[in-house]
DNA sequence: TACTAAGTGGAACGGCCTTCCCGCTTACCG
DNA sequence: CGGTAAGCGGGAAGGCCGTTCCACTTAGTA
């Protein structure tokens, strides 16, 4: 009887029994595959087409990840963790505003490398516990630099925390609409968004140049297909 | 020989040797059906789905309409018209600027009132004529609209046509995002972006509020469903 | 009124997805 | 080693979607 460490008590997923070796390289291959068909199609992409990319057969992806949210949870822990550490180091700045333009530029740009991680950062998975704890310090920490950034007479009065959760909904929304066709259109958002939160004198990084025409009218075109966005809720 | 009883001669798509009278009547209730569904779920609702709410049978449906490109040309024409029209309007007003923001604030809000309409505010389709043909006047006044604008020194400089259609593709994302569970939240991101087009001294209407952190997290969470926003490229 | 062609809905088909199940393989422990 | 249960893949069943075909209905005319 396998009856190694302590049952059940990692958050989110499955039993934790520890895998036989062969197992746990499967889950891996598992994990790789759909960080790579997420990051370029989307959360949504179908179970079976995570499984056929992975080489595995589909029972098996069901049964290391039952529900499509576990499997989230476990393929953006690493991302998470990167968003998390951003707001630690824009609050570790030294000039808060710079921070805070920091932060927000390098939170649009994990967005734009990820398309599945756009849609992580704009969605709650209420039974994903390693997301949601990521997402809640981020927000802390962001909350704190706001207050500071304010101090610095750049950032508006008005500005709070959700305003940066809607920014993230519509940085995914241009980068779902431009994907490849135009892969940097979304620095001018952010451009603009920018100076949006900011005061008039606020010193700001240079305005990203807007996409070209003919890119943007291509990707109007290409898009269309697949961006389900779909999270399939746990049953 | 049926009288050419003004069944309406779109161009674009179909044989148009005008319909009998129940055909008429049937073509109507399909337009009426796609009409609500695709405001309410977006375009890719499935075409069976509008069969069903028109009441009539699948055949019907991809006789009527062989491509789903083809039905939403047909049914937005009247959206597209008032899209168009907010630019005539907006270079009709007395004060460039003014008319600017409103026009933003109005084309923001037809995407707001019609998700299916955000979408096709931010795709293409080649072979919707009447839709193009819209998009396209509207472009040639915006770009005017944006000369004038430039002229009273309240709108940015490096402002450029295609600003609009980010920002269009960004407002689509957060009414996509947010749906009904935080309707106003599209409003809070287009104060933002005005703020960003304008001047430092430029009026501006007041700034909306932000959702709610509550209403934000249900729309977070109540997200992932079937947001499609597909198309169907036409085979 | 009676005829005819335009128009209809449903059945059938192929494709893609998901879930469940079952007989085979193989890693691991003794 | 060798036995055993953990792990495996694929097939079957069931659901939706979109397309096509066909026998029936009915609007409009003569």
């Amino acid at each position: 009887m396998p009856k190694p460490t302590g049952p059940a008590d990692t958050p989110g997923q499955q039993s934790e029994t520890a895998l036989r070796a062969d197992a746990e390289r499967n889950r891996e291959r598992i994990l790789e595959a759909a960080r790579r068909l997420f990051g370029t199609e989307g959360l949504g992409v179908s179970m079976a087409s995570v499984a056929r990319e992975a080489c595995v057969g589909k029972a098996t992806l069901s049964r290391r990840f039952d529900t499509r949210e576990d499997l989230i949870d476990a393929v953006f822990v690493d991302r998470m963790d990167d968003y998390a550490e951003s707001a630690v180091e824009a609050l570790a700045d030294p000039d808060p505003w710079r921070g805070f333009t920091r932060h927000i530029e390098r939170i649009c740009a994990m967005q734009a490398a990820d398309r599945g991680f756009a849609a992580v950062l704009t969605q709650a998975f209420p039974t994903a516990k390693v997301i949601e704890a990521r997402r809640a310090k981020s927000y802390q920490d962001f909350q704190e630099l706001i207050r500071r950034a304010k101090a610095t007479g750049h950032l508006r009065e008005d500005f709070v925390a959700d305003d940066v959760i809607v920014m993230l909904m519509a940085n995914a929304g241009v980068i779902a609409a431009t994907g490849d066709a135009a892969p940097d259109a979304w620095r001018r958002l952010s451009g603009h968004m920018l100076r949006a939160f900011a005061t008039p004198g606020a010193p700001l990084p240079p305005m990203p140049p807007p996409p070209t025409t003919r890119d943007l009218y291509r990707a109007m075109i290409r898009y269309g297909r697949p961006s389900p966005d779909t999270t399939g809720t746990a049953s």
